[in-house]
DNA sequence: CTTCAAAGCTAAGTTACGTCA
DNA sequence: TGTGACGTAACTTAGCTTTGA
């Protein structure tokens, strides 16, 4: 079955406010259109396109990630659209794939304002960091009492493979197994050698991370320094890091637009029984049929709301207007037009103008 | 001012490795 | 011990922007 959702204009809208127009595909069998606008409630999270979220936010500006966050939000909340009319639906998660609390207290990222001391201290913060991977070994365990010394890549451990246990905790400075290829591994280019990073650098990148998805060289080059790696190990780790949070906010999109979709269609199914009463009704021999309120969709003059009301249906000397419903029913699918015109589904973000427009 | 090549960056997709059940 | 699933580091490719000649 295919649910072609149509709200509003087709015709893509100019993009404002970080809102553009989004074509998601939910699956192969259902695909729905939105125009989203900057006050439509069919928006996503995100308030953009997921495949075009992270794009668009680091190239308008790569450094101003906490000021898009917070717009996001904004847009969000409080918006009143037609869904809200009547599909109850929990706005779409923006999902916060970030450490729940902060691993390193010692954050002071090179680039910061606050650049506090750099000495790590990670074994205080050890028991907050163990929940971040559950899956590591007792040996990384172990080896999880690296220190973020902080001293400049290459000087901690000659060998790379080594391991340092046994050692009091103030001397302990291990270099995880392979945390860091040697540059002769880096420059013979054998064979990859798939690293895992300890607990404390994937930490401290997380935390980087959350102030910064993007690096520019000179954080690169500073948080590579900072951890024992290379600049491209930093690099491929954002990356990376980047594409995870992509996909799991678009796996979130996904699930909230089935839902949608969902709850559209038993909307329209409703509405195609409501339409098969009036008609009956229509037909019908009742001479009072024509005082009994019938639901339909108006529009606010002033703010271009779209509200439900219940009017009187007209008297029979007046066409009957075929129901939005009908009209852009295709065979073999459901469609739901709520809007009589495209421009209809703009609507203003404040509550209080919606009033009913004042008799002229 | 325009054109063009080079450099640098990113997303997207893929590969390969480490870990675990 | 072998194996498949999974997570993720690392790689490849293509597209875009910037920069300087």
């Amino acid at each position: 079955m295919e649910l072609g959702l149509s709200l509003g204009d087709a015709t893509p809208s100019k993009p404002s406010n970080g809102f553009i127009t989004t074509t998601t595909t939910v699956n192969t069998t259902a695909t729905t259109t939105v125009g989203v606008d900057k006050s439509l409630g069919f928006c996503m999270a995100l308030g953009m396109n997921p495949l075009d979220a992270t794009s668009h936010q680091h190239k308008e500006n790569p450094h101003a990630q906490d000021d898009h966050d917070d717009d996001d939000d904004d847009d969000v909340d409080g918006e009143e659209h037609v869904c809200s009319q009547r599909i109850s639906m929990n706005p779409p998660v923006q999902l916060d794939l970030l450490p729940s609390a902060p691993v390193l207290r010692h954050t002071s990222f090179p680039w910061s304002s606050d650049n506090g001391s750099s000495e790590g201290g990670s074994s205080g913060n050890a028991a907050a960091g163990r929940g971040l991977d559950a899956k590591r070994t007792p040996a990384e365990e172990a080896s999880s009492s690296f220190r973020l010394e902080f001293t400049s890549y290459g000087r901690i451990g000659g060998d790379s493979h080594k391991r340092g246990f046994g050692i009091g905790n103030d001397a302990v400075v291990v270099e995880r197994a392979s945390s860091r290829a040697s540059d002769e591994d880096e420059h013979n280019g054998m064979s990859r050698k798939k690293l895992r990073l300890s607990k404390e650098q994937s930490a401290y990148l997380e935390e980087s991370f959350k102030e910064h998805n993007t690096l520019n060289p000179k954080q690169k080059l500073a948080l590579a320094e900072q951890l024992n790696l290379r600049p491209r190990q930093v690099e491929v780790w954002f990356q990376n890091r980047r594409a995870r949070t992509k996909l799991k906010q678009t796996e979130v999109d996904f699930e909230y637009l089935k839902r949608c979709c969902e709850t559209l269609t038993d909307e329209n199914r409703r509405l195609h029984k409501e339409l098969q009463d009036l008609r009956a009704l229509k037909t019908s021999t009742n001479p009072f049929y024509m005082q009994l309120p019938a639901t339909t969709l108006t529009m606010c003059p002033s703010c271009e709301r779209v509200a439900t009301t219940s009017v009187a249906i007209p008297p029979p000397s007046t066409t009957l207007t075929k129901p939005l419903v009908e009209q852009n029913s295709v065979k073999g699918s459901t469609s739901l037009n709520l809007s009589p015109k495209p421009r209809s589904l703009i609507f203003g973000s404040s509550n209080s103008h919606h009033q009913p427009a004042a008799p002229s």
